[in-house]
DNA sequence: TATTTTAGATTAAACGTTTAACTAAACAAA
DNA sequence: TTTGTTTAGTTAAACGTTTAATCTAAAATA
């Protein structure tokens, strides 16, 4: 016998108390010394570095986590909407997290909760459990939930997506530069009757969209009314991109060009306007937002104002680092830059 | 005061002892009402219940996994390469078990290892923390690594690759009749002369394609010989698929039709094709495999043979939550089918 | 009735860390 | 010399569960 944990008889997995023997100090003294805490001499530091190599000893992430209620670990919550659409935004977002996650030594749990989250309904288990030191929300959440959360002191880091309180650091699109390029484009490609068609307006980032356009359009000083406009679908998805397109040529012929608030909508005004024979770009320009995977097998692929959908994740895990370790508290917001990228579903005029 | 635990002054997380004292019993009835253990009369049962209820009691992850052992957790490996590369096809697997872990009550932590790992470089650190409860592992990885987390006696399951001693459960690509599938459908499009490009020969799944070709070359009576193939590149990634491509044709020059082994090989014959100015589909039709985000914004789109990569995902978490249930140890295999994706790289003849 | 078995609960130890409180030695100041 | 301070380490309790061993009362058996 070695004299070190009964566990020795099958493979051996080292505890703090055989490191302690083999180095001769107390298991108090190699905690501190993994912790590198200062009163430890050099020599005692050396020698307890020694045994742990020697053992090739790790803490148990458990034990550590009992006493420390520290766990190593960050929430992501997103709705089940947002994770099962057909259209990888907020899944991009999400492994970006992970890429972050790796060099902060960090591991995220995923999970999904109701889109229509409410009383009654239980907290993600990560957070009853207190499984996580921190949680990141992508997207639009119900306030509920997060009525919900903060009773559980855990910071917390929004993404595309703030609420209303604005108390918590985000990361976000730069949407109004977004909808101003997307405009901007438009109208450089000597577009002057271009119209705004959007879903869930009361959303902060929509809001930046639409407010995007008008600046783009005043500053050329183009005119715009309510004929120009579709704004009141509920939310931006292909479906409501077809009733919008819809409406809006019931109320103005003269549009030449379409800025959809996103690709989904986008590509529901297609849809439109395929069954009325409408052509794409010829009779008219569409632009989207968001640049997903299907803008590309679209017929004719879609224009739009692409979002570095890695980069937000890794921003946000960037934000929660923070957080963690100077439990700085002041809020912090990032904006993250946007492209345009232009495809077959826009034309020179 | 109401004589629970002293945590009671801030937001109050009750422990067990909390609701050991509220149901008037021991904290070990409790903990076997939670684990519902057979030897709990039905009135002790409910009694708890109430109290868990009332306290709205949830266990603390960390102190059971001190004594369980047990995490909840299962760990994703993927080589940085895999991980990191354009075409994103092992991350849309890892995708998938993050959609089946969330029914099966597991966390999933994602890591990544240098894809060269040898001895000297450290294991995923959840796996030196004993942060979880099995491991998945992804794409190949090298027979070291395998050998290295053999000592942590972790339930493994393999997605996409297989080591040589055969003895883990797997899920993998029904390569065979994908590559069947490939050719037949060039065979049944008039093709006759058709070439395979492959890299990484040696791997299992690269195999199996090749065999696919031959067999259906076989069963339609058509022959084959050395210059219809080139199967000597490292690997198989765009750049190998283009030098592929120059062989190819310092050797043959009547090829109709590429097979290549992925979409990543195919990608690069498509770019040597374009330089040499020989026209896709009219003069070569190609198909890969695969199925990637990539294909759809190649010109033309690239047709191939798409895996279900979420399906993967979800597989191995069915086989891996067989395992940790039952302790099931016999080894099992889950052939996932595949499917013909026709786009505009092939051509009737 | 006396004895054994069983069901249902409890006691107490254990899991592997961290950390507040303490101690002993070395040194400095008076 | 005494007293106080600093340094470097130890002791022991605590974190919140699970579970083997034990206990008790009731039920079953002889």
């Amino acid at each position: 016998m070695n004299g070190l944990s009964k566990r020795a008889a099958e493979s051996f997995i080292p505890t703090i108390k055989d490191v302690a023997k083999t180095a001769n100090v107390s298991t108090a003294t190699v905690s501190l010394v993994i912790n590198n805490h200062k009163r430890i001499s050099p020599e005692t530091r050396i020698k307890v570095n020694k045994a742990i190599q020697e053992l090739n000893y790790h803490p148990f992430r458990s034990a550590r986590g009992l006493v420390s209620q520290k766990t190593g670990n960050i929430g992501f919550i997103l709705t089940e909407d947002h994770f099962l659409r057909s259209e990888p935004f907020y899944t991009r977002i999400f492994l970006g997290t992970e890429f972050a996650a790796r060099e902060n030594e960090f591991y995220i749990l995923l999970t999904t909760i109701p889109s229509n989250f409410k009383a009654g309904v239980r907290l993600p288990r990560f957070v009853l459990e207190r499984n996580v030191d921190g949680i990141i929300i992508a997207g639009k959440v119900p306030d509920y939930l997060i009525k919900s959360l903060e009773k559980y002191n855990l910071p917390l880091v929004f993404i595309d997506y703030y609420p209303e309180n604005n108390k918590y650091s985000n990361v976000l699109i730069d949407n109004v530069s977004g909808g101003k390029k997307a405009v901007q484009y438009l109208i450089d490609s000597g577009h002057k009757k271009i119209s705004f068609i959007a879903g869930d307006i009361q959303h902060p980032s929509i809001k930046d969209r639409f407010l995007g356009y008008k600046m783009a359009m005043e500053e050329k000083g183009l005119t715009y009314d309510n004929t120009y406009f579709v704004i009141d679908e509920e939310n931006p998805a292909r479906e409501n991109g077809y009733n919008a397109a819809k409406k809006l040529f019931g109320k103005n012929k003269k549009i030449t060009a379409i800025f959809a608030c996103n690709d989904a909508m986008a590509i529901g005004v297609m849809q439109y306007l395929k069954e009325k024979k409408i052509k794409i770009p010829e009779d008219i320009s569409i632009i989207g937002f968001d640049d997903v995977e299907a803008d590309l097998s679209l017929d004719p692929p879609l224009s739009t104002i692409s979002v570095k959908k890695t980069d937000m994740g890794i921003e946000a895990i960037h934000l929660m680092a923070e957080l963690l370790k100077n439990k700085m508290k002041s809020v912090k917001k990032v904006l993250v830059p946007v492209e345009l990228i232009s495809r077959k579903s826009t034309i020179q005029l």
